[in-house]
RNA sequence: GGGACUGUGGGGUAGCUUGGUCCAUCCUUCGGGGUUCGGGACUCCGAGACGCCAGUUCGAAUCUGGCCAGUCCCA
């Protein structure tokens, strides 16, 4: 095994080496932008939908799938829509030798393969709200360098899309994904930033658009998440027409609600260090790793064993190494793939009655074997709390309160500025920060007080200035 | 879209300028044996690469062209 690039001064080859190594992917697929979901990473992922679809099916949300293609006509209806995603989309053009009559895009979203079959499910005021989500894979033709998780060409994508009978409603299911999207996100542990994006940034199509957004150092960025108010921006040209209950025609508003594999990407950037990746035990793919130490005159085999079985049973996700390699090897492999809690049973603790546990943040104690599925699950629960705790600091570390445009070039942290929204003043800030103007908090930052915005950093105007963010996303 | 660069075992590299002494160096990895085992063991044996296709040449990892893959900068 071979140590890790440095975190903190080279950290996207420390993120590439980490991925690689804890083998959440292989990335050696030869297109650019594709990589290959390996077990251990697949594991992982496989959680995180678990979470998504756990968390959306509480507020009455049902699973549908669409197809991955979609004629060019109906993808074309939405004109800002499709504006925004032209340079981005790949094409379907040939059936076997035979051009096709009409093109179909791989779908880069699914708004425009879903809503021409929402507007035959919808008829009346009785048909809505109308909630749905799909877990499916989505296209887009990136140009840029491609990362593993963050920046891929084929994307695992949780989309949710729904249709509600005004913009009062459409506005408490925006509220109500920001709910939902900070449930996950806490069970994470990864704290975020929820931004209002400026006009000029917003999902083409959007009336707007609130993003989810983690620092990753410097003052980069990372938008893991967004919710968008649509209005009436698809309903009127794919005509999602119902009826009102005195009889009116009217267009449904509509939102969508969008995540994706990065953020297990965040998962990495954030919480690894320089061991490796570090999982929150909700998407670990295994939360204890049991390791025998083999010494005289014990049986530690059965006794791990044992110990594994019984956590089995206790519905803790468990595996032993059993391999052939020394204990510290195994300690330093586990510690590399982010197992929250190592368990290690030697001669001392087959005849001590109880076993050594250290979790991935290096806490150590012992458990005794008589309590192990209590102890266990404390030590975990333990574990989750100071994974956030770590988290909570770094994030609060990463933003930094500036009130000059000078200020802004340095680059350091993200910035935390006062805007009076006008977009001019916007895209001054922008150029200072060589990066984009994330947008206004849709919840409060957790930082600490900020107090009462009072003037526009560029402009002095104090008339409807607030908070906003700017950062360089990757 | 414009420009620059890179490609050597599974991963990371040396060699390339000045073609031959390279059936290609080192670390890691992988397979087998033995001794080991409380934080990356040691040892013995073995395995594994010049992106692809042409060309120049007596001879190509090395030079030329095309292709493929990737990276960076600018718009």
């Amino acid at each position: 095994m071979v140590d890790l690039p440095d975190r903190t001064t080279q950290f996207i080859d420390w993120y590439l080496a980490v991925v690689e190594a804890a083998e959440l992917t292989d990335k050696r697929y030869p297109v650019k932008g594709l990589n290959v979901w390996t077990t251990y990473g697949l594991r992982a992922r496989r959680r995180l939908d678990a979470l998504l679809v756990q968390e959306i099916e509480r507020t009455g949300s049902n699973p549908v799938e669409f197809p991955t293609l979609i004629p060019q006509t109906e993808f074309a209806k939405e004109a800002e829509h499709i504006r925004g995603f032209d340079a981005q989309v790949y094409w379907v053009t040939r059936g076997g030798e035979t051009p096709l009559d009409v093109p179909l895009v791989l779908r880069p979203t699914s708004e425009t393969a879903i809503y021409p079959v929402f507007q035959k499910w919808i008829r009346s005021h009785r048909d809505l709200p109308l909630n749905v989500y799909q877990i499916v894979n989505t296209f887009r033709y990136e140009t840029k360098t491609t990362r593993p998780f963050l920046r891929v060409r084929e994307i695992h994508f949780f989309e949710e899309h729904t249709c509600q009978v005004d913009d009062d409603a459409a506005t408490a299911r925006v509220r109500s994904n920001l709910e939902t999207a900070k449930a996950i996100v806490r069970a994470l542990a990864l704290p975020c930033a929820f931004l209002r994006r400026p006009e000029w940034d917003k999902f083409p199509g959007a009336y707007y658009t609130v993003a989810l957004d983690v620092p990753l150092g410097e003052a980069r960025t990372l938008q893991i998440g967004t919710i968008h108010h649509y209005r009436e921006n698809f309903s009127r040209p794919y005509g999602l027409l119902y009826e009102t209950a005195t009889g009116e025609q009217r267009y449904v508003h509509q939102t969508t609600f969008g995540l994706s594999e990065r953020l297990l990407g965040a998962v990495v950037a954030i919480h690894g260090d320089q061991k490796g990746v570090v999982f929150p035990t909700s998407i670990a793919p295994y939360e204890v790793v049991v390791v025998p130490v083999p010494g005289a005159g014990a049986d530690v085999g059965s006794l791990a064993r044992d110990v594994a079985d019984r956590l089995g049973r206790a519905g803790v996700r468990v595996v032993v190494d059993t391999g052939d390699e020394r204990p510290g090897a195994k300690y330093y492999r586990w510690e590399l793939k982010g197992v929250p809690l190592r368990l290690e049973i030697g001669p001392r603790e087959a005849s001590g009655g109880s076993v050594t546990a250290v979790d991935r943040l290096g806490k150590k104690g012992s458990i005794p074997i008589a309590t192990l599925e209590a102890g266990v699950r404390g030590r975990l629960a333990e574990f989750d709390a100071a994974l956030y705790a770590r988290a909570t600091e770094r994030f609060s570390t990463a933003f930094r309160r500036v009130d000059s445009i000078e200020a802004l070039r340095d680059g350091r942290a993200v910035a935390v500025v006062e805007w009076c929204g006008a977009e001019a003043c916007g895209h001054q800030i922008e150029a200072a920060v060589d990066g984009s103007l994330l947008g206004t908090p849709e919840a409060p930052l957790p930082l600490p007080t900020l107090g009462e915005p009072r003037s526009c950093l560029v402009c002095g105007t104090a008339a409807g200035t607030r908070w906003a963010v700017a950062g360089r996303p990757l």
